[in-house]
DNA sequence: GGTTTTCCATACGCAACCGTATGGACGAGG
DNA sequence: CCTCGTCCATACGGTTGCGTATGGAAAACC
């Protein structure tokens, strides 16, 4: 932890990241940022004109990160259509990797930016699925359904707490990734 | 709008979530709220020993609404496993009533508290769209799987903005549901 | 080495909340 | 009619957070 002297715009917004990880939206305040930073609100207002500056930071990481870097990470590791799709599933349910989810689509309810934005992300990612199902099955509709099951699915792997009994949530949705692309 | 002069606790806890459904856990405050309701924080602080114990009151409602009262809701319309599941996907997709959702969820990240009471959200809706996948399948793992892919749908379709080309939501969702339903 | 630019500390005013304390209006019950 | 319990208004102190203003240290530049 050398005391650097001189804090980015990026630093701040990965701070920003943490502690809306660590406690919501509410915890996204500027002088507490600037404590953990180490540094003083004279910093921050600085780098950003506002709060509202570094909230729309932190959804322009978020869109990249959440739709093109996530989308690179599974071409990385190749395959045919089914295997990217059994990778998404792997990649995108590891742990934190969709911390500031819940708070930005609670958000979008309210705000019509925000709004637009997880639209935009939730467009790309669809396409994106949706273009894989298609190498692997015919029916226009039958791949929509399927893409928005598989789409819902890993939303819901992160949002819902059931428990499945004996089997782990692991296995269930691998279960129930396989059942999304077996033929009918 | 006839000038009542007494709250009741209920006026509060109703209060609290047009709050939260308009704009979010932060518009949930003690003098806005009054202020919305004609009064003052006066009459609060007799009702609620706290504002914790405000969202506890909600929490409570939110879980009993969220569960007995839809599943009451979607037997009522009668009809065998299928219907039912056709009934609770309709009634879930209602406008407006998952409005507390997200923020609930969102929050169970950082408390233990919240987080049991999701959990056992979850895990009574879930045990009911299971007995009800029971009655159309015969292997276990696949009931699970079909069932979580159900839940995350109903969870899904509220929490992702995606558009599906030409095709609505609405179709999709109910192609979706077929899907589901039909036999592997 | 002096000047300018970059980056941050300090201090201030202001608004929004929380929770408490206290008194008052109003109806119910005797 | 008087009292008592119910429900709320008002006033207060304390905290937290935003945004601004201003000065200062340190580096970059010439």
């Amino acid at each position: 932890m050398a005391r650097q002297r001189k804090r980015t715009r990026d630093e701040w917004v990965a701070a920003s990241f943490a502690a809306l990880a660590e406690g919501g939206i509410d915890a996204v305040r500027v002088e507490r940022l600037a404590r953990t930073l180490g540094v003083t609100k004279g910093s921050f207002y600085w780098h950003f004109t506002d709060r509202a500056a570094l909230v729309t930071a932190m959804l322009d990481a978020w869109e990249t990160g959440g739709t093109r870097d996530v989308i690179a990470r599974v071409d990385a590791h190749g395959g045919d259509a089914g295997a990217r799709l059994r990778q998404l599933c792997r990649v995108t349910s590891r742990d934190g990797e969709l911390t500031a989810e819940l708070a930005l689509r609670d958000w979008a309810r309210r705000d019509a930016d925000v709004a637009m934005r997880v639209q935009r992300v939730d467009d790309v990612r669809m396409a994106y699925i949706r273009a894989l199902f298609e190498e692997l099955f015919p029916n226009a509709e039958d791949i929509e359904a399927r893409s928005m099951l598989l789409y819902s699915l890993l939303i819901g792997n992160d949002f819902i707490v059931a428990r499945h009994g004996r089997r782990g949530r692991a296995r269930v949705l691998k279960d129930a990734v396989e059942l999304l692309l077996a033929q009918a």
